[in-house]
RNA sequence: GCGGAAGUAGCUCAGUUGGUUAGAGCGUCGCCCUGUCACGGCGAAGGUCGCGGGUUCGAGCCCCGUCUUUCGCGCCA
């Protein structure tokens, strides 16, 4: 570090700063001899009565005081306590043989200390520092800043700036600019649920938070300029998940003129893979993102966020139930020609306790079961046992092992019904298999790109067609398909990516046609009043030449969860709320003050109780 | 809004079938200890068992309600 390499050794300039001339992960054993200051809080105390040991911490690091009673500062070292702060005057010696610390860096040496001043002292702490022990969210959170000055968390934050940093570079090193959009905006109708802020200005009027910059960055490709970025703060009124913050969250939101879709792909994809590669541990990342249709993947993986470190790939077997010997399979088939029936294979997992298991799973689960099949090896030759096996009979067996190239001792596994009832308990049940199989592929980042999402969805509530995501994506065959085609089938130029079953991102090559736009929003029931009166600003900037443009908003919180392994997004935020949106250290939200409701021309209609 | 789990000392937890004075470790306080790095030893303080109600001769334990935290569902274009 360079404060230790421009430290001279005299006494006189350690003394011109007031606190420190190292920092407390500098000192090594080159360092023996030296004078040296350092100031931090005591990590950890081990009095041995005739010698006292002080583990002093600073950001950087830790690094072990000596006092013994011939010290001038013994008596101050002897009433010292965890967490307090503290300056130390002392000499750098090397540790006596033996009692080297391998695992600290600063562990070849120890400063023995000639003078301390207590420069804070703490209260009994309701979080130690020291150790590992998991504490309760409400006091981590109260306490937060104890909570951060704990090893894990205080380096993951340090980490999640680090990834910002080469975010911002990698964007930067490819011509994408930041640009900073307003926080005070316009409430959107589509989406989440805004977060209001009242106008004092404006009595009974209301800006809302962002939910995400998309309006904006679209009006600043209309605006001539070219590669946005931001390292954008979005913020919803949504409830919270273990890997979704209440309120607010950094998406690195990006957006370009004059591009496809693979443009997108081409700019986004060596940044994530970068910087992944550069924050990961050295683990494994995928090199080329394939790309996996929306409607694949919800075939092969029961979800449009799959997690391919699991290997277990879905597939359609009506063809070998329907008019087989097992009834019930075959008389939903005949019944729905929408009926499908999709087969799981479990390698490994031909034996009946596993396949009892699982069926009792599903059960558990609300499903009437879960059909299997296990093929072993009887007169050296493969056949499939289990209820199933008997009822469609040999040819048919033999036939769907032949379609999976299943083995002794593997098994397959059968959902049946319509695929948009199915689709997400088969998903389910895939992953469980490949859990319970130990199929599932460790320590790798494994990505995809998922596309040609639908551009609308039946909404079955209300009896009408829905956008299904960004109703500023350009649809697939534009005019024509709207004029022409049956709007659900329909896909829009939109896509994800997904890493490790966690959704990194999604984006859109946008819609900038106005006239293609007044049908989009027309097919979903919206008239040209309604675009008008909800995005007139963006509306009216389509009139006025919109260049075709795009982009794309990957979630910072969930690649640094991704990065940090941590299964919790309020292990990566610094000042994160609890899940009922509150600011335990700040005690936010707080009631307002009459003053304060009486200038915003508010009157508060609270509920009962 | 709904469902699961948890709530016992400052903190992490144990607490048997409902039965005497609710325990341990860490921390705190006091005493001892000259080579520890999870230092060690002796001792002490510290509890409305989340809260309210009920059942019972008797409740940390059973029942009902409620609050808090968390995970999930809904929600998140």
């Amino acid at each position: 570090m360079g404060a230790c390499a421009l430290a001279p050794k005299s006494r006189n300039f350690i003394m011109t700063h007031a606190y420190r001339s190292h920092k407390c992960g500098d000192l090594r054993a080159q360092h023996a001899g030296s004078e040296t200051r350092l100031s931090g809080w005591v990590h950890r105390v081990r009095d041995h009565g005739g010698v006292l040991f002080l583990d002093v911490r600073d950001h950087y690091g830790l690094t072990q005081v000596v006092a013994d009673p011939a010290s001038p500062a013994f008596k101050i070292a002897e009433t010292l306590r965890s967490e307090w702060v503290v300056r130390i005057d002392g000499k750098v010696r090397v540790r006596l043989a033996g009692t080297e610390n391998k695992d600290m860096p600063t562990g070849d040496i120890e400063v023995y200390a000639t003078e301390i001043e207590v420069l804070s002292q703490a209260a009994e702490l309701p979080l130690p520092v020291f150790g590992d022990t998991e504490y309760p969210e409400d006091i981590r959170l109260k306490y937060r800043f104890l909570d951060l000055r704990r090893d894990r968390i205080h380096a993951n934050i340090m980490k999640r700036g680090s990834i910002i940093n080469s975010l911002r570079r990698r964007m930067v090193d490819q011509g994408f600019f930041e640009f900073q959009t307003p926080i005070l905006t316009a409430s959107s109708p589509e989406g989440a649920r805004d977060y209001l802020v009242p106008s004092r200005v404006h009595p009974g009027k209301f800006y809302a938070l962002p939910q995400a910059p998309q309006q904006f960055k679209q009006l600043i490709m209309m605006s001539g300029f070219d590669r946005y970025f931001q390292i954008a703060p979005c913020f919803r009124d949504e409830d919270a998940r273990a890997d979704r913050s209440p309120g607010e969250f950094y998406q690195l939101d990006i957006e370009m003129s004059f591009v496809t879709q693979e443009d997108v792909f081409n700019a986004v994809e060596p940044v994530l893979r970068g910087v992944f590669e550069e924050f990961g541990n050295g683990l494994p990342v995928t090199q080329k993102f394939p790309h996996i249709a929306f409607k694949d993947s919800v075939r092969w993986y029961g979800t449009d966020k799959p997690d391919l470190r699991n290997p277990i790939k879905m597939q359609n077997v009506t063809e070998h139930f329907a008019g087989s010997g097992f009834k019930v399979f075959a008389g939903m088939i005949a019944n729905d020609p929408k009926v499908e029936v999709w087969a799981i294979p479990a390698e490994t997992g031909g034996s009946r306790a596993f396949c009892d298991r699982m069926n009792a799973w599903a059960q558990q689960q609300g499903q009437p079961g879960l059909g299997y099949i296990m093929y072993r090896e009887e007169d050296t030759q493969l056949v499939g046992a289990g209820p199933i096996a008997k009822n469609i009979g040999p040819e048919r067996t033999e036939a769907i092992r032949a379609h999976f190239n299943l083995h002794q001792n593997d098994a397959i596994f059968f959902v049946a019904g319509q695929p948009s009832k199915i689709y997400k308990f088969a998903g389910e049940a895939r992953t469980k298999i490949g859990q319970d199989t130990n199929r599932i592929e460790q320590n790798c980042f494994k990505f995809c790109w998922i596309v040609d999402f639908p551009m609308y969805e039946w909404n079955e509530e209300d009896k009408k067609i829905d956008f299904s995501h960004n109703p500023f994506s350009m649809p697939q065959g534009g005019l024509d398909a709207l004029n022409n085609q049956d709007p659900l089938t329909i896909n829009a130029y939109q896509y994800d990516i997904v890493c490790n079953g966690v959704e990194l991102s999604s984006g859109a090559i946008r819609n900038h046609r106005p006239e293609v736009m007044k049908k989009a929003f027309e097919l979903a029931g919206y008239s040209e009043e309604v675009l008008l009166e909800k995005f007139g600003g963006m509306y009216r900037a389509f009139q006025f030449g919109a260049p075709p443009h795009g982009g794309i908003a990957p979630g910072v919180d969930r690649i640094v969860m991704l990065l940090c392994n941590e299964p919790n997004i309020r292990e990566v935020v610094l000042f994160p709320m609890n899940q009922q949106a509150e600011d335990l250290l700040m005690s936010a939200p707080s009631s307002a003050t009459p003053k304060q409701l009486r200038e915003l021309h508010i009157r508060l209609n609270l509920p009962e109780n």
